[in-house]
RNA sequence: CGGAGUGUGGCUCAGUCUGGUAGAGCACCGCGUUCGGGACGCGGGGGUCGCAGGUUCAAAUCCUGCCACUCCGACCA
């Protein structure tokens, strides 16, 4: 029995672990490299699952009393100029618009010199100029606050080393913008936002992450606090899964958002920006994929249950078909994790056997198959995505029709959680929390390098203790880090009440740290 | 942009050292036999061998330049 996955995936092992991740991309149908550098085609399986991402947390912002809105996808230069850091920190890679027409010059189509644009126009990186520009309009009294208005949008970021999914130069994302009167309302909007992350991370795409504040060296260009998201993948590197960041009054300063208070003073703003990317379906890939191909959490399936018929041809065909249909119809009326369950028929032209491994690639979560003893017997046969085998072989369930259909949400529920609790696990088991020296994180992360790659032993996280140092102290925290290829995460949000001494420089600890490996 | 590697049908690769009619497996099309665990037989379609020059009677193969991709580093959601 030959599996399609030629590369398989070994847990912890560097080299593999790549082509593993690519083989799933192609393999599970979800996006292929486009012809432009660095930007990719998002196949519709690989966009079905961004649309459900889309629709869950849609509403989830919506219930922040969010608005959706749409800015637009070119920004003047001069809006950038107006935050220093924040110019500075997008600089490098910024896409620019210099012309507005093309001409045939010596029988070469390029940008017509005598329609150069007098102003460049840069293709979004982020908006917080553009929509910084527009609250600066909007918003005149207090009672014009808070603001929050979320945008649904494709930005580019002309990236030196690109991923599928991972990082590429143009990518989708959401970026949710807040203005409020007072600096702890606005920071209270960002950790909702925060939270609102997690949660979605955890209980939709069946992603345990770790919440927390980012360090100061990693935070966004021109904030005051930066907090993400942290997820850890297969391989044991950490994933930014999401960002929130309170951007205090630099933004409002910059761009002269300003409100009048109730008792006539003007007053800036206090500014949030918090936003996720196509980036996520890159973290389930990695969190849930094995070496069949993908596994879906039955909340971003695009197609929970998928119906293989096995037709041959024969006069038996017909009910088989009739039976699948009728089952298709009644799974479509059930609800499962709040919403109708997604069943399909897939009664294309081919061979079954090729249907069915064409979807525990994609990573449906339950493969029905539908043959004539079923139809006659009046019950399914099912495979679950999540634990597809037992040893080797496929394991494959049988249940009475109205009892299946009855138990479809649970059944659904059920897989959604032993992902979710899968992940957790290796999560939990796999952050180190007794190594207190740096000497001992060194000597753990690397022995890495010193071991062969193929049986190189799968690393995690540490947390511990540290003393926050800014500035230069900072700085040489992170060169020490950086020449052991490890980063610092973030500051989870849930903290002990006591701290042992800082694990870099021995001095009192003021709160714990991850450090780890990352994308 | 630095270091390493790789570019040959849709995919994975052999062939390159030692120049001599472009190959295999999978996928695809047709026919037949099969189908409840990634079937088999026979027949077929598909590649200007990354691009551009050069050497040669002859270039996937040798030389020069360029480009792309992958991995590592710098940068980052």
């Amino acid at each position: 029995m030959q599996r399609a996955l030629s590369v398989s995936r070994m847990t912890g092992n560097r080299s593999t672990f790549p082509d593993w991740y690519q083989a799933i991309v192609r393999e599970a149908d979800m996006a292929e490299v486009s012809p432009v550098r660095g930007s990719m085609i998002i196949k519709p399986w690989g966009y079905g699952v961004w649309e459900r991402i889309q629709q869950v947390m849609d509403r989830r912002i919506k219930e922040m009393g969010v608005d959706n809105a749409y800015f637009p996808l070119f920004i003047p230069l001069s809006f950038f100029a107006k935050e220093a850091e924040h110019v500075e920190g997008f600089a490098k890679e910024m896409a620019v618009v210099t012309h507005h027409r093309l001409k045939s010059i010596d029988g070469k189509l390029q940008p017509d010199p005598e329609a150069k644009l007098e102003e460049p126009l840069i293709v979004r990186p982020t908006s917080e100029t553009i929509i910084g520009d527009a609250f600066s309009r909007w918003v005149k009294s207090y009672r014009d606050l808070p603001l929050k208005i979320n945008q649904w949008a494709n930005v580019v970021r002309w990236e030196m080393r690109t991923r599928l999914f991972l990082r590429t130069s143009e990518f989708l994302w959401q970026e949710g913008h807040t203005a409020h009167a007072s600096g702890e309302e606005a920071l209270a909007s960002t950790l909702e936002a925060l939270e609102m992350y997690r949660a979605f991370s955890e209980s939709v795409l069946a992603m345990p992450v770790i919440a927390g504040e980012k360090p100061e060296n990693e935070r966004f260009p021109g904030a005051a606090n930066t907090f993400s998201i942290e997820a850890m993948m297969q391989d044991g590197k950490a994933l930014q899964a999401g960002t929130s960041h309170y951007l205090g009054t630099s933004f409002a300063h910059a761009q002269n958002i300003r409100y009048q208070s109730d008792s006539g003073e003007m007053e800036f703003c206090h500014t949030s920006s918090w936003g996720v990317s196509t980036r996520l379906i890159g973290g389930v890939i990695m969190t849930h994929g094995d070496d069949d191909g993908l596994r879906l959490p039955p909340a971003i399936a695009p197609r929970q249950i998928v119906v293989v018929p096995m037709l041959r041809g024969k006069e038996e065909d017909a009910a088989v078909l009739a039976f699948a249909k009728a089952l298709v119809k009644d799974l479509n009326a059930q609800f499962a994790l709040g919403e109708p369950i997604r069943a399909l028929l897939d009664d294309r032209d081919q061979k079954s056997a090729d249907k069915r491994w064409n979807w525990v690639r994609r990573g449906a979560p339950v493969i029905i198959e539908l043959g004539p003893r079923d139809a006659a017997g009046g019950q399914v046969s099912y495979m679950r995505r999540d634990v597809l085998r037992d040893g080797d072989k496929v394991k494959s369930h049988q249940a009475p029709r109205d009892e299946f259909v009855a138990n479809a949400p649970a059944l659904l529920a059920q897989i959604q959680q032993a992902l979710y609790d899968e992940a957790k696990a290796r999560l939990e088991a796999n952050i180190r929390t007794d190594l207190t020296a740096f000497d001992q994180v060194a000597e753990y992360f690397g022995q890495v390098s010193d071991e062969d790659e193929e049986t190189a032993a799968f690393k995690g996280w540490v947390r511990a203790p540290w003393s926050r140092p800014t500035g230069e102290a900072l700085e040489a925290v992170v060169e020490r880090l950086k020449a052991l290829k490890l980063t610092l995460r973030n500051a989870p949000t849930d903290q002990p009440a006591t701290f042992g001494p800082c694990v870099f420089t021995g001095q009192p600890g003021v709160e714990e740290i991850l450090i780890g490996r990352a994308y």
